[in-house]
RNA sequence: GUGGGUGUAGCUCAGUCAGGUUAGAGCGCCAGGUUGUGGCCCUGGAGGCCGUGGGUUCAAGUCCCAUCACUCACCCCA
């Protein structure tokens, strides 16, 4: 057991890094707030069987990612590996489809997977979402991607491209889905293993498959968007619509098929082209059947989310240097007999909402100095000697160099003054 | 779960192929370069069971085996 190392696929974000992650949080609620999304937070672990039935039994998440465990009242429970299945048990237990229709959320936090890590893919991972209960309008699909789209562009990111499709309803898709069993039964040989696998279990898993073997049959293979039934048809041709609308560029990928089971109808992925071999930024869809499966009336729902490490990877690509912030004074110690007020200095600018630091080492007036020096304070407070017996203190300012002598009864004014804020 | 790469100082890495005295560099950290002042420069210092365990050998950072961790990829996803 290694105590000095944080466990497979975990990490700990130190303050520099910390600053960032901040910055993305920062936008996503600020954009929440602007679409009038409320923060839901819901527990990190729930009841096993709410994300063994959302998201499908047959799913690699359920099947083999999950941490479950039994608690000591035998209780068996998940930390949860995604976030839909949560807010829709909470928008369930707390009568939210008795509230204004739709019910608009999101959610910031942890999630977990037993996965093999690699680039961009991690045990903790990190998610932010939203979810939206109540409508099926497209209108809303399009909205929810139109959050999503600023996110990626407001945090310096234009280069992600927007694909969609539609994955029918549960009128659609049986049918579907025999059709093209149909149509791979009797090219079974020519398939990858996987997909051998896949054509008795999820045949729409095919279209994913990257095997030439197997793509090689995807010019004939007839698609989704030519067998939906009307209803899909024009919900999906409404959201097309309102992207255009909206003059968001996309794709329809007819490949594209997500891996949880409860989407209906739309599904889209963001993909960024700096990624790496993990290049979904963010996905989601609509979920029509949902929160009848999770025991509740039929209720059309319709989410989004996205991976923050995800960004901050492209976003490390892009180049964005992370700093530290910088303290706004140094207040440094001629001698030992100015400290206390040194102690009193530091607790009246804090006061005035002024960041400041002090040496805690007993180090001498030249390494203070250094100190300050590689913190990049803009202000240093020098007291001591002569001038602190004469009740002064002198104030230097680090980029020029220059310094002034300031009597301590104005110090404060003085810093603030010279940090151009309101004395 | 499968496959490849890598583990030497806080960080980035030499040294491993041809085993042989006290294991190195740069950066970072700490101190000093005479009165009470940072950045540049100079000097000095601290810091390493060479991932861990076993084996081969007179001798292992170096060769062999195992194990753990990190990393990239597959699967799948964020």
């Amino acid at each position: 057991m290694l105590l000095t190392r944080a466990p497979r696929g975990t990490r700990d974000i130190l303050p520099p890094e910390a600053e960032k992650w901040r910055r993305i949080e920062e936008k996503a609620r600020e954009l929440c707030r602007l679409y009038r999304y409320g923060e839901i937070r819901t527990p990190l672990f729930e009841h096993t069987e709410l994300f063994s039935r959302s998201v499908g039994e047959e799913t690699d998440i359920v099947s083999k990612e999950m941490y479950t465990f039994e608690d000591r009242g035998k209780r068996r429970l998940t930390l949860r590996p995604e976030s839909t299945a949560s807010v829709v048990r909470a928008y369930l237990e707390h009568n939210l489809n008795a509230a204004p229709q739709p019910v608009k959320l999101y959610y910031i936090g942890p999630m977990f997977r037993y996965d093999r890590p690699q680039a961009g893919r991690y045990r903790q991972f990190h998610q932010f979402g939203v979810e939206a209960f109540g409508s099926q309008s497209p209108a809303l699909d399009a909205e929810i991607i139109h959050l999503a789209d600023q996110l990626y562009r407001q945090l310096g990111l234009p280069d992600v491209a927007l694909e969609v499709n539609s994955v029918g309803c549960r009128r659609c898709r049986p049918p579907y889905r025999e059709k093209l069993q149909g149509f791979f039964r009797e090219k079974l040989e020519s398939l990858c293993p996987d997909c051998r696998q896949r054509h008795g279990t999820n045949p729409l898993r095919i279209l994913d498959c990257k095997e030439e073997t197997c793509r090689s049959h995807f010019r004939e293979v007839p698609t989704l968007g030519d067998n939906l039934c009307p209803e899909c048809g024009s919900h999906f041709a409404a959201l097309q619509e309102g992207l255009k609308n909206l003059n968001l560029p996309y794709r329809v990928n007819p490949f594209l098929v997500r891996g949880l089971d409860y989407y209906t109808k739309t599904v889209f992925e963001f993909i960024s082209p700096r990624l790496g071999a993990q290049s979904s930024l963010g996905g989601g869809g609509r979920y029509d059947d949902l929160v009848e499966v999770c025991g509740g009336p039929p209720t059309p729902g319709s989410g989004f989310a996205v991976g923050l490490e995800r960004i901050l990877l492209a976003l490390e690509e892009e180049g964005l240097s992370k700093e530290e912030e910088a303290p706004e004074v140094y207040v440094a110690s001629i001698d030992a007999g100015a400290l206390p007020r040194v102690d009193l200095l530091l607790r009246d600018l804090r006061a005035k909402k002024v960041s400041c630091e002090r040496d805690f080492l007993g180090r001498s007036l030249k390494a203070q100095l250094k100190q300050a020096g590689r913190s990049r304070a803009r202000l240093t407070v020098l007291l001591g000697g002569d001038e602190f017996r004469e009740g002064k203190a002198l104030l230097k300012d680090m980029a020029t160099g220059e310094q002034d002598t300031v009597s301590l009864d104005s110090i404060i004014d003085a810093v603030l003054d010279n940090l151009d804020r309101e004395v």
